[in-house]
DNA sequence: TATTGTTATACTCTATAACTATA
DNA sequence: TATAGTTATAGAGTATAACAATA
C-alpha cells in the first residue's frame, strides 16, 4: 500500500496534524506522546515477535532468556521482578523453556524452596543467535534515523523509563 | 524508592549497560530499541490509563472517542480500521460508550446495514476535558526532555510508524 | 509470620468463524 | 457475491488468591 501523507500544522495545539492514508483525522491522538509511543512500539514489536516466532519462542520467553543469560542463578521470583511480571506467570513460561531444552531449574543452594535458573549450553547459543537476529531486524528501522538519532532515542527513552523510579 | 544507577559502557556492543536498581544486568534487553520503546510506552500508559480510569473509561474507549470527535459520522467498521482493531471488538465498546451517554449510533443514510457514530453534546465536552487532563498528565514526562526534544521525539516516532505503510 | 513455587481463577485484549440483514 | 453489525468462542497476557513446603 502506498503511503500518502498530507501534513498540516494546527496553530492552536502546536501539533502537526495528519490526515493519514485512510483520510482519517488523528489530531487528538497524535497530540499525545503516549499514543505515538504505543504505535511505534507496536511497529517494532510486530517485527520482534515475528523474529521470535521463527525461532519458536515468544517475546516474553526471550525476555526471560536475556535476563538469565546475563544473570545466571537467579530464582524464578527474581526473574519475575526483573521483567516486571507476576511470579505465578513464570511457572508455565519456565516449563516451556525447560521443554525446549533452553533453561534448567537447579535446586538453590541455601534455600530449599527455590530454584536457581541457568541456561543450558544450547540455551546460550540459542539466545545469542536470537539476539543477533533481532538486532538485524531492528536495523530496518534505522533507515529513518539520521546520524546519532538512535543513541539520542535510546537515551531519551531511558530517561523516561527512569523518571518515576 | 531512590533511583541508583551505575552506568557503564560496553565497548563490544556499543551499548550503555546499566545494572539497575535491583542490581540486575539488562544488557541484552537494553540493546534493543524495541524493548526500551516498550518500557517507555508502559510508563506513559500507566499514567494515561489512570487518567482515563478516573473519568470512567479505558484507553481503548478514549481512542474511539478521539476518532469520532474529529471524524463524526464514521461507521463502526471505519473506526475499527482507524484504531486497527477488529470490528467485532467494536460492538461491546460502542455499547459501553452509548450507556455512558457519550456516543450515539444513528442509522446510516445510504446503507441500512451500518450505523454512523456521533458524539453526544456531553460526549464532546467529556472528550475535550479528558484530552486536556491526559495532556496535563503527560507534561510530567517533559521534565526529562530538553528544549525541542519533544518535537523531535514526536517526529522520529512518526517516521517509525510510517516506515512500513 | 513471611516467602517460594505452584495451581486455580478471572479479566482484558485480540483474533476467528459464523450468522443475519442488507448491498 | 460481498459487506456491516453481531454473537460466540478461543487464545494470549496479566493479576489475585490460596495452598504446601520451607524459611
Amino acid at each position: 500500500m502506498p503511503k500518502l501523507m498530507k501534513t498540516a500544522f494546527d496553530p492552536i495545539s502546536g501539533v502537526s496534524m495528519s490526515r493519514e492514508r485512510n483520510d482519517i483525522d488523528y489530531t487528538m491522538l497524535n497530540s499525545l506522546v503516549g499514543y505515538r509511543l504505543r504505535r511505534a512500539q507496536l511497529a517494532y514489536f510486530e517485527n520482534f515477535t515475528a523474529t521470535c516466532t521463527e525461532q519458536g519462542v515468544t517475546p516474553g520467553l526471550f525476555g526471560i532468556l536475556a535476563i538469565v543469560y546475563h544473570n545466571p542463578g537467579l530464582t524464578q521470583t527474581a526473574v519475575a521482578q526483573a521483567i516486571e511480571t507476576d511470579r505465578s506467570a513464570m511457572v508455565a513460561a519456565v516449563d516451556k523453556l525447560e521443554k525446549l531444552g533452553l533453561i534448567e531449574r537447579r535446586p538453590a543452594e541455601n534455600d530449599r524452596r527455590s530454584y536457581a535458573l541457568f541456561l543450558t549450553g544450547h540455551g546460550i547459543t540459542f539466545t545469542e543467535n536470537l539476539h543477533r537476529k533481532v538486532l538485524k531486524h531492528e536495523a530496518h528501522f534505522e533507515e529513518v534515523m539520521k546520524d546519532g538519532e538512535k543513541d539520542w532515542l535510546l537515551d531519551l527513552l531511558t530517561r523516561i523509563i527512569d523518571l518515576d523510579r
